[in-house]
This record gives C-alpha cells, structure tokens and sequence, in this order.
DNA sequence: GCCGTTTTCGGCCCGACTGTTTTCAGTCG
C-alpha cells in the first residue's frame, strides 16, 4: 500500500516542477501557474483528498483542468508521470538553491551546466576556486555578494521567531521615526499581522525626500549590511534578518500599508469585493475608473469597499471580510486587558530571577496577580521542586506577601506539574492542594498513540486540583512537532470541567497555535495567555501570547487572567469545596 | 497553465534595483 500523500507533498511537486521548468528558460507564467498552485495548496484548510472526493478540485484558485488532473493522479498514485519526467534527475539540492539570495534560474542552470554545480557546498567551492570571475557577466562585486548571501542562506534557513524579530523591528522603527526627513513610519507584512514566524521585516515610510530618507535609514547603526538603496526603496540586513523599507507617497500610505500587510489571500478576497462595487485597490489607492477615491488611511481603503478597518491580525482570509462586511467583527483581547500572569518561573526551578525580582517587575507591569508555578520533581532537568524545597519556596512567598503588605500584584503559590505517561500528576494529592493554581503540561514521552495520549490528557483534565493545561500540543516551532490527540475531546472535557487552555507566548512556543486556540474558544473553552516567562524580562513575552489571541478571533471574556481578582479566585476554586475534599482524603 | 460581466484566445508580474554593461540581463518582491 503506498503511502498516503498530503497537501504539502503535493504543494512540494508542484514547486520543484515551477524551479525546474524555470531552470529550463521555459514561459514565465507556466513556471508561475505551478508557483501560484503551490502556494494555493499550502494556504488550503481542507485536504485535497477531501476537496478531490467532493470534486471541487477546480475551485481552488489557481488550479484548472490540468492542474486538477495531476492533483488526482497523485492522489491515485502517489506520483504525478509529467513532473517526474520533466524533472528528470534534477536533484531537490541544486533546486535548493533558488532560495539564495541572488541566485535566479539564469546563473544557476550557468552554475550547473558549466561547473557540475548541485549542491550549496559545490556553489561554495566554485565561488572560492575562482573559475567564476572569467565568466561574462560575473564581477567581483557580483562574486563576493554571492558568498555574502550564501553565508546567510546558512544562518537564516529556518524562518525567524515573531518574539526575536519583532522588538528589534520595533527599536528600528523607533529611530526611524525620529529621523527629521521621515513624516510617517509602519511596520507591515507578517509582522504586523503577528504571524508566529516571519521571513523578512517590511517597513513603509513617508518623506518629502524618499531618496535621502532611504539612505539616512541605511545609515543607522541597527542596519549592519546594505543589499540595496534606491530613491524609492531600500534593502537592507538587521543582523540576520533582511528590512525591506519603502518610501511611498503620503497620499498612498494608507492603501500601501494595506498591501504589504498582506496576506496576499486576503487582499485578493478584498479587490474581488472591491471589483463587485466597480472599483480598483492597489498600492497607491482605491479608484474608480481613474478617479483616486482615497488611500491615505488604511481605513479608507475598507471604508470604501464597504466594511470597518480589519485589524491585522485577521486578515487571513479565513472569514474575516464575511464578518466584517455583516458588521460582525469581533472585538479582540488587547493587551491592557491582562490583568496578571499565571505561568512563571524562578529561581526555584529553572527560572533566571529570583521571586522578588519577578514580583517586582509584574509590580511594574500594574499586574493585579502573579502565581509563581515552579516545576514538579520529574522535571530534574528543570531543577522540579521536591518537597523540602516546596517548602523552602512556600515560606519565602509568604515572607514576600508580608513584606509587601497590600502593595503590588497578589502572590500566588504555584506549580507547573508534570502530567505523567500515565495521566497522573508528578505531585501527590496532598500536596497539590496546597497550590492556588496548578497547570499541567506534557514535558516528555512524546511519541504515545493518539489514543494514549488522548487518555493522559483527559485524565489530567478530571483532577479537581488542576486548573490549567499548559502549552496543550508541547510543539516547539521549527524544532518539535504538536503531539497527536483528540484534540475536540480534550477541549470539551476541559470546558466541562472549568479548565484553561494555555496559550502559551513564549517566541518558541505559542501554543495553542492560533488555529486550534480559534476552534477552542469557539467551543466554548476557557483560555489562558502566559507569558511562560523564565525571567522578569520573559514577563514580556505575554504580548506575544495576546498577539496569537487576537489571530485566533477571541476577546477578553472568555480568556481568565483577563478576569479582576475576584473573578479569578472564583475560578481557581481556591479553597474550594472539590478541592478540600482532595485535601481531605489525602490526609488520610 | 490559469482565467473569463473583456469567456475558448490572449492576457497574465511588472517596476525597481544592482552590476556589468556601452544599452542591458538577471533578480527580487
């Protein structure tokens, strides 16, 4: 039986046979209808086995008759003949190449036909022999930006971390807008949109004089390499992310801010609507005909097509210029609604700051409550708390809450407890009632069955002591894959029983993702933003978390340190009835 | 190869930028 085949599988042919047909001078728009068709496929909710059963292959954008057909062969077949013949022995490590900066199909079919180049470590061994600079066409400068960018192809070839990026983006942004020539200044593109990760930082700017604008902002001390500057745009590395900057008019600012932010299925969704009124968007404005009806805002360009602005974070067309045309946007959790942090770390366990130390910054942060949940003892790695250090941890918290009277945020006692291969947790009974907020998370056996795993969650859920489950799928982006379960179970049986799922705004981690923290809240799942902060300054980490909240269409009610005090402690059961008879039976 | 209130042919992703060029080729977004 051959293996079953995947959206991404499929989107793979599809682009290697776009590389491989560009590599051989072939029409420019086939190369890009097998791109386009790739990318169509990776942006998919639905499998295309199922969109296939249902005959509605045709229907994707960007795959007709004969696209379709491959589809299903491959579907049928796990192969698709025409690809494999025209790919021939084309190895996917010269067509990996594409992806240095640089490099097009034109100097790579060169590389390939002249000096046997097929791999990245053959590129690099032609650039240091010398035989490229005797080619027409080939300079020094040529030559040496070619092994610049092959140095960076190596350091940036996963996509970078929202959480790394975007505070740097950010202090870029802010001398920016100090810069005299320059009146207004955004940041665009996936970053904006808070995507967890992101490829390149895209930045718009205003100025009475673009050109000298550009070039003063590839002065800055930040930008530490130039890949381009021109009158209207500037290339540029911020370590080893790339700044794209462009200088657009004032009056197009809003349309433009609109286009680069993308997503690029949202904006084709929104000029399709745009097409139904008569109208035309693109980066300089919205028209009609070839009179300009606005641009300047961004509002303007949604006010015009008939809907209110649509926040960044939405806009990936997965229902948002539906609801925001009923007038149905929901209203997003801000970050000035969190209230207080419910999964930090100390010194204690594996933390970088002493408890007074994180109090005093949540203090700073005007937080109303900080629970301080060290790990259980399985978490050797982590340093877990066993009992004698339990109690060290309980009697300096409470010399803490004395010393600071009513001042600052409420302390609470917490723990991140181990949930065992077995379901249960990694502290007795007795124990665990001692806590005012327990989260449970999966730090290890990975690799159960779905049934498994699925039991050992369900099982940690029915603990009357537990109150939150902590980074629910322990994917690490890039690194770690979600571990399998039943995820719909798991979130009814927490909604039953009053349990938070965490998103979890650690840069590594954002977990749930925003599609599955979207599908929670729809259920009606309680949620729970934390920074997982492993120092005072990790406490920031939580804006992330809301970031991939507002992804995940949820307002403020039904996340719990949104709550005031008294809501919380409602909810946290402190005290509670369930909870004393777990005390109860465990004292014997 | 896709697409169509411009519908079965003839458009479509073209403008900006660099580098190596004497007027343009290749890459990028």
């Amino acid at each position: 039986m051959q293996a079953p085949i995947h959206n991404e599988d499929i989107a793979h042919i599809f682009e290697k046979m776009s590389r491989v047909l560009s590599l051989k001078g072939q029409n420019l728009f086939r190369v890009l209808a097998y791109e386009n068709a790739a990318r169509s496929i990776r942006e998919l909710d639905e499998d295309l086995a199922k969109v296939a059963a249902d005959g509605k292959l045709e229907e994707i954008s960007g795959i007709g008759k004969d696209l379709a057909g491959k589809i299903e062969e491959a579907l049928r077949t796990g192969h698709i003949r025409e690809c494999e013949r025209e790919c021939g022995r084309i190895p996917d490590s010269l067509l990996a190449l594409f992806d240095v900066r640089g490099l097009g199909p034109k100097t790579i079919a060169l590389l390939h036909k002249k000096f046997r180049v097929n791999t990245v470590e053959d590129l690099s061994r032609v650039l240091d022999s010398g035989a490229l600079a005797r080619m027409r066409g080939f300079g020094e400068k040529k030559i040496s930006a070619l092994r610049e960018s092959l140095e960076s192809w190596t350091a940036s070839q996963e996509r970078m971390l929202l959480g790394l990026v975007l505070p740097h983006a950010e202090e870029l942004m802010g001398k920016i807008r100090k810069l005299r020539l320059v009146t207004r200044a955004e940041l665009a593109g996936s970053l904006r949109r808070g995507r967890e990760t992101i490829g390149d930082v895209d930045l718009l700017v205003t100025s009475k004089e673009s050109p000298r604008a550009l070039r003063e902002i590839s002065r800055l001390p930040e930008v530490t390499r130039i890949l381009a500057v021109g009158p209207t745009r500037a290339t540029l590395m911020m370590g080893t992310v790339q700044v794209d900057v462009r200088a657009v008019a004032p009056e197009s600012f809003g349309a433009a801010l609109q286009y680069f932010t993308g997503s690029k299925k949202h904006n084709t969704h929104l000029r399709a609507i745009a097409r139904q009124h008569g109208l035309k968007i693109n980066e300089y404005g919205v028209f009609r005909g070839i009179r300009r009806l606005g641009g300047t805002e961004e509002e303007d360009v949604y006010r015009l097509v008939g809907m209110p602005l649509i926040p960044p974070e939405l806009r990936e067309d997965r229902g948002e210029i539906e609801s925001a045309l009923k007038g149905e946007l929901p209203k997003l959790v801000q970050l000035n609604e969190i209230r207080g942090e419910l999964h930090a770390h100390s010194t204690y366990s594996d933390g970088h700051s002493s408890m007074a130390d994180m109090v005093a910054r949540a203090e700073a942060m005007n937080y109303e409550y900080l629970a301080l949940t060290d790990h259980s003892p399985s978490q050797r790695i982590a340093r877990g708390l066993d009992r004698t250090r339990l109690h060290k941890k309980i009697r300096e918290l409470e010399k803490l809450r004395q010393a600071r009277g009513n001042s600052g945020p409420r302390l609470l006692l917490g723990a991140e407890v181990d949930i065992l291969p077995d379901g249960k947790l990694d502290y007795p009974d007795g124990i665990l009632a001692l806590f005012d907020v327990v989260i449970a998370a999966i730090h290890g056996n990975f690799n159960q069955t779905r049934k498994e795993m699925t039991e050992r969650l369900l099982r940690a859920i029915d603990h009357p002591c537990v109150n939150i489950i902590a980074h629910p799928t322990a994917r690490l982006i890039g690194k770690r894959e979600p571990i399998e379960f039943d995820f719909d179970r798991v979130v009814s049986a927490a909604t039953k029983a009053n349990v938070a799922l965490e998103i979890d705004g650690s840069p590594w981690r954002l977990d749930l993702n925003d599609i599955l923290a979207r599908s929670a809240a729809d259920a009606g799942a309680l949620l729970s933003i934390t920074a997982d902060a492993h120092s005072a300054a990790q406490l920031g980490y939580l804006r992330f978390g809301v970031l991939q909240a507002r992804r995940a269409w949820i307002g403020a009610a039904s996340i719990v340190n949104t709550w005031s005090w008294k809501q919380l402690h409602e909810w946290l059961g402190i005290r509670s009835p369930r909870k004393a008879a777990v005390e109860m039976k465990a004292a014997g």
